[in-house]
DNA sequence: ACCCAGGGTCATA
DNA sequence: TATGACCATGGG
């Protein structure tokens, strides 16, 4: 079992996902830092609510108090942290030149950017590097660390960084086209969250056949 | 009535 | 450096 067997599997089973879903790249950002420990469904309604208000660039959240800001994302539960972590953001995103930094950046220095940002932690960059700036990263997550440690592909308690770099370095050996790598690491971690959702979480038996033969998006 | 979700920060020892 | 508390809504 590799990287990118697993890989394989999982498309196979499920197909393209297609992610992020969302219509800019901005709105990509701002749903990173929403879904913070939080259900996607929860996000979608505080997008809808930042559509319906007309507040869908940075310099629009910027402008309002962060306490209206935090009544529109409340769906999303941690409004007021999230309020003010967005807020933290758009004025980074805005200091560095706004959309143009979608071409202008070199990798590590977009990516050292995001996390001097409050609220910006190591997931949430990387979403945004892979899902808004189509950068070639391997986002890794809890499901993440559960479904290959328990495959004994990782180590569950390695730190985020080692993870990615392990990720990174052994799906790159094989695939040498730069799409054709961000493709793959767009797919594949929407594929590790969806089979999560279709499988782990409802299956109290989890541990015992995730992603090996008996699994259900094994076949 | 619990449990968790597409995390991160901060205070404490 | 390593746990724990905290944020807080909505669906199962």
């Amino acid at each position: 079992m590799t990287f990118l067997s697993v890989y394989k599997t999982l498309f196979k089973h499920y197909g393209p996902q297609h992610w992020w879903p969302a219509e800019t790249a901005f709105e990509v950002m701002i749903g990173a830092v929403l879904t913070q420990n939080t259900a996607w469904s929860n996000v979608e309604k505080a997008i809808a609510n930042l559509k319906q208000a007309g507040v869908v660039s940075a310099a629009k959240i910027l402008a309002m108090p962060a306490a209206d800001l935090g009544a529109l994302i409340r769906p999303a539960g941690c409004f007021n942290v999230k309020a003010r972590r967005l807020r933290n953001f758009c004025s980074w995103f805005l200091a560095q030149g706004g959309e143009k930094l979608l071409n202008n950046v070199d990798d590590d220095v977009l990516r050292s950017g995001l996390l001097s940002v409050n609220g910006v932690g190591p997931e949430t960059a990387d979403d945004m590097v892979l899902y808004a700036f189509n950068r070639p990263v391997f986002i890794i997550d809890a499901y993440t660390r559960r479904v290959f440690s328990r495959l004994g592909l990782i180590a569950a308690d390695e730190g985020y960084e080692h993870l990615r770099h392990q990720f990174e370095s052994q799906i790159s050996s094989e695939i040498k086209q730069h799409n054709e790598l961000v493709n793959i690491f767009n797919e594949y971690h929407a594929l590790i969250v969806l089979h999560a959702k279709d499988v782990c979480r409802k299956n109290p038996r989890c541990s015992e056949c995730c992603l090996r033969s008996q699994c259900p998006a094994a076949k």
